[in-house]
DNA sequence: TTGTATGCGTTATCAC
DNA sequence: GTGATAACGCATACAA
């Protein structure tokens, strides 16, 4: 029998079909006995019900979208690989896709709630620059994942957030390494006219040297290029490479993500610079990688397994208990390795 | 209007619903015009078919899914994004789901396939230890993306693949060690059991050495952990860790993925010792991250965009042309970069 | 070229 | 506690 229905398992079982479909769904109405017996018939016969009917019937599919701009990153990765285990644990289907960078992610999220009638969105990583009338018409529960800047004129009630404070951490970053001596800071950001995370750490980078009384110097505030994939080492790379061409001096490097952080340290090894010894480089996420770098990378750690789970966790009491929706903020935390020394 | 029907649309320009699907369809019998018409009744009305309905009604949804082993392996991650782009150009969805290490990759596919009605399966990486009986009975088309060691048993009209060469790739680079003095040269591959790309690899190993008059030293062929992550930069790690303690002599590793690779390069480097003074290492796949390390990592590089888009090509070739399966061969290619050196 | 009617596999609403 | 039956939204055979 090559694919088998509802109607089948019914006949081989002298039920009817409804009694078989309670059996499936733990409906409480029903005989033990004869549960237990159509449970057995359907577990000998593989037989697995068609998704695409149930859906249909129930109006919406037990599905969890996840939208990510950048999965290259790793650091979207494992958060990606634990909300997976999380929504299968509560028997939902998770749809990964991936919103390309001219891409408007709540249209991709519109489109996405009819074809597929999602139950609810998580906006994992890239810039959030949305109108309120226009999310007030994503009619599904959502969360943004990992998100900073988003605008006050957006009602927080609307929908929900798990995030680190990003200018509290990047004026840790920061903050660390002044009080390491370090005063020649550059750092390697988002673009002006991005209202994303990048600006919200560069905010915390302005206040950290504010508060050491520390002038800030523009040609030391690096952006990422544009024709560069971006957060990528090749970026902080190229964007490392043209402040050392600059002849702009400096002493260390606070890069907004740990990939950058990378590109910038392989851009200094190649100019002949020594970290840390010439150059203090910290940078941002936490990602393993970063770890295993030739010198160890100093950085802002996100506790990504706790906000992936957290971000599951309330979606689901959003979707399921109708709670109402509730902003997470984690704090990062400084780890201390190689790439930063102290030069007082 | 909430949520919209194909009704509410034949409705709004006073056709038969049919006439609607056809639009939707692109269907050949349907006037230009009243084609045309609908159409923009539908772009301005934001009215999204039913995927779940369409799906149940064509009995096969248009989904292919991609079943991966070790997502957190940069290296997929780069394939699974090609894929997806190429799916989606194809107007197909993907359905992403990863296997636990424990799980049988083939079972999975077989309630997937009834869930979902997938069209076609991609397996990526992982070992494949099947029988042919339980393949058979896979009724849906299915591709193996850079996996090794399929057992002979199996025939190869039942499916399709694309691949290095594992055994002339791990040749090609112990070969290259050897070329360049190395005598001692240790490996970093998977434990026997596996009947993997591991193996191949190692098979390399051992014609490469066989071929330049060198003995096998047993002591030199180090496993990874099975309490660790496989392939992970952790695991690389901690077995360069131990073979350092064991005193063993070795000159070079060659380890069958970039990720062990970089981990080796830690562990030694966090012995004191200098790469590729002291040794030589050469990794295996070719990823991004290997470029940036210090020292970057010598390599066989696995044209991943290439097998990527070969991949899904063969699978539609498969499913929509019913063309034979095929399986694709693709050349490694030596990157020679820093890590490693001549010792002549 | 177009509209009507049927059924895809499931769940929910009834009767029994 | 159980079984028939009507939807769910769409595609398609068939009639017009």
């Amino acid at each position: 029998m090559d694919q088998m229905t509802i109607k089948d398992i019914a006949r081989m079982c002298g039920v009817g079909v409804s009694t078989v479909s309670r059996a499936i769904n733990n409906h409480p109405d029903i005989n033990e006995e004869t549960k237990a017996m159509i449970m057995k018939v359907i577990k000998d016969s593989d037989y697995v019900p068609n998704n695409s009917a149930r859906n249909l019937k129930r109006s919406d599919a037990k599905a969890i979208a996840v939208l990510v701009k950048g999965i290259t990153n790793p650091f979207f990765s494992s958060m990606i690989k634990i909300m997976e285990e999380e929504i299968q644990k509560k028997k939902y289907t998770l749809v990964l896709h991936h919103i390309e960078p001219y891409e408007d992610e709540v249209d991709v999220a519109f489109t996405l709630i009819k074809e597929k009638r999602l139950r609810g969105i998580v906006f994992l990583g890239g810039f959030f620059t949305q109108t309120e009338e226009k999310l007030s018409k994503l009619q599904v529960p959502f969360i943004l994942s990992t998100i900073g800047g988003i605008p006050e004129t957006i009602n927080k009630k609307t929908y929900s957030s798990v995030s680190v404070d990003d200018v509290k951490e990047g004026y840790r970053a920061v903050d660390f390494l002044c009080k390491n001596g370090h005063k020649k800071i550059a750092t390697i950001t988002t673009p002006k006219s991005d209202q994303s995370i990048g600006k919200l750490r560069l905010e915390g980078y302005y206040k950290a040297l504010t508060d050491h009384h520390i002038d800030i110097n523009p040609n030391l505030i690096c952006t990422m290029k544009g024709n560069l994939e971006e957060y990528s080492m090749q970026n902080g790379y190229e964007v490392t490479r043209e402040l050392l061409e600059s002849k702009e001096e400096f002493t260390a490097i606070f890069a907004i993500s740990d990939l950058l952080a990378i590109g910038a340290c392989k851009a200094l090894l190649d100019a002949g610079k020594r970290i840390p010894e010439d150059y203090s480089v910290i940078g941002f996420d936490g990602i393993e990688m970063g770890r295993f770098y030739n010198p160890s990378i100093t950085t802002i750690k996100q506790p990504v397994d706790e906000m992936a789970m957290e971000t599951i966790r309330i979606l689901f009491d959003v979707i399921k208990q109708n709670t109402k929706h509730r902003h997470k903020i984690f704090p990062g935390e400084l780890v201390l390795r190689q790439s930063t020394k102290s030069i007082k």
